[in-house]
DNA sequence: CAGTGGTCTAGACCACTCT
DNA sequence: GAGTGGTCTAGACCACTGG
């Protein structure tokens, strides 16, 4: 899976590092794709779908004509390496120690936003749990989460104490291959207040999502609210 | 600017409207990338680059060995026509009437935000405006922004009382080219409260942004304050 | 005018899925 | 084995920038 001795992601990566580390500075201009091309040995073309990828991230911008730049904003820009993109959240903190504490945890019929987002029936059954999440020891969000059974069989309490996403991609010979997010601000309800150590006046925010699996079928409805403290979404738009 | 007339963009927008239309359901299997080569009269590689476009904005799936499908959430994805990315608050709203109420004008010192995040001197000036922004008259949100005199000279209050935007892109050569965003949840203070119609304990999302040119020059500073209930926030990831 | 990146093609080969 | 999309190339032409 994600092969990265592909020429276009060691072309991508390796510019990458050279901006976030300094080596290519702000507004410094980059070699020429054809020169890139001579130096890693590629294509134009390949040193292009590199380069193109770093414009989406918000690394670098191109000007016809003239050449292209490191972007000011480089080093805060959402990028990572190619190959190494973090789905959930023990795979996005990788840096600290993630555990959880499991509030509920049983095998229901779907809400009503689950049959619609999953394409469910009301008769089907989903797991439905909801977890505090600690980073370091220090509360971070509640998840509400719903997995159809017929999907991913075989979910246990200790998964959950650990990633459902490694348990899903180690039991399954599925990988996951999207996420589908809708941000918005509320309020702590009583239990969020009393487990995330929040006054219920508090904001939070709301992320709900859809995850799919790489042959397409979503397999996972979730809320997550975090402590509005804990978390910030970044995002990076180019006019096309 | 933006030419629509190339092949890809062509191939894009018309996939885009027949799977948005239903033409396409949910599910259904795409043309092979061949086929619909021969149907466009484009290159395999051409259409590939309409497609992997489709995949980016959430609403299909690729399979390798297998073929291309609409995704589920397809309808819902965050997806726009090639040629007509919206930035500002104006151009976000084409269907609704936008309206301004203006708060503070003046030209001052940057705040220490706006230097470090557009690379001024303490001692640079910078129009700084914030406006009351409504959608058929209701309120939406609070903007407040920094601009530098340098780099675009000659706002004046009736360009605050519509859009900034459209302002630069007309007076100036340049085109207004990516934004970088950082969305967060607070709590309104007093004078939220009064213009927004909500209460101090409401929540709020916050966006703040740094807007860049065409040239690479990052132009714009703000923080903007949405209503909760007025504003959400859409995201696709995909896996590398 | 020379030189940049943008688009597009034809063709090749590979990795993968399904039967 | 047949057929899909993924990667990569060489080469062409175009649109744009700057001197």
């Amino acid at each position: 899976m994600s092969d990265n001795s592909l020429k276009y992601k060691i072309i991508f990566n390796d510019l990458r590092a050279k901006i976030i580390t300094g080596y290519y500075k702000i507004n410094q201009q980059l070699p020429l794709e054809k020169e890139l091309g001579d130096r890693y040995c590629a294509s134009r073309i390949t040193v292009k779908k590199a380069m193109d990828l770093l414009v989406n991230d918000g690394l670098i911008i191109k000007r016809r004509g003239v050449g292209s730049f490191v972007k000011g904003a480089a080093t805060l820009a959402v990028s990572a390496p190619m190959g190494s993109k973090p789905f959930g959240f023990t795979a996005s903190h990788p840096d600290e120690t993630v555990s959880s504490k499991l509030i509920e945890f049983s095998v229901v019929h779907p809400q009503p936003d689950t049959i619609k987002n999953l394409y469910l029936e009301e008769t089907d059954f989903v797991y439905h749990f909801s977890r505090v999440r600690y980073l370091d020891k220090q509360p971070c969000c509640i998840e509400y989460t719903e997995i159809p059974i017929n999907i991913i069989p075989g979910i246990r309490i200790d998964n959950l104490m650990d990633s459902v996403y490694r348990h899903i991609e180690v039991e399954t010979h599925f990988r996951i291959q999207s996420q589908h997010q809708t941000v918005r601000a509320c309020r702590a309800n009583s239990l969020e207040a009393e487990n995330l150590h929040i006054a219920m006046i508090d904001p939070i925010m709301e992320i709900e999502q859809v995850t799919y699996l790489d042959n397409g079928m979503p397999f996972e409805y979730s809320i997550i609210h975090y402590r509005h403290d804990r978390y910030e979404f970044h995002n990076v738009n180019i006019a096309s």
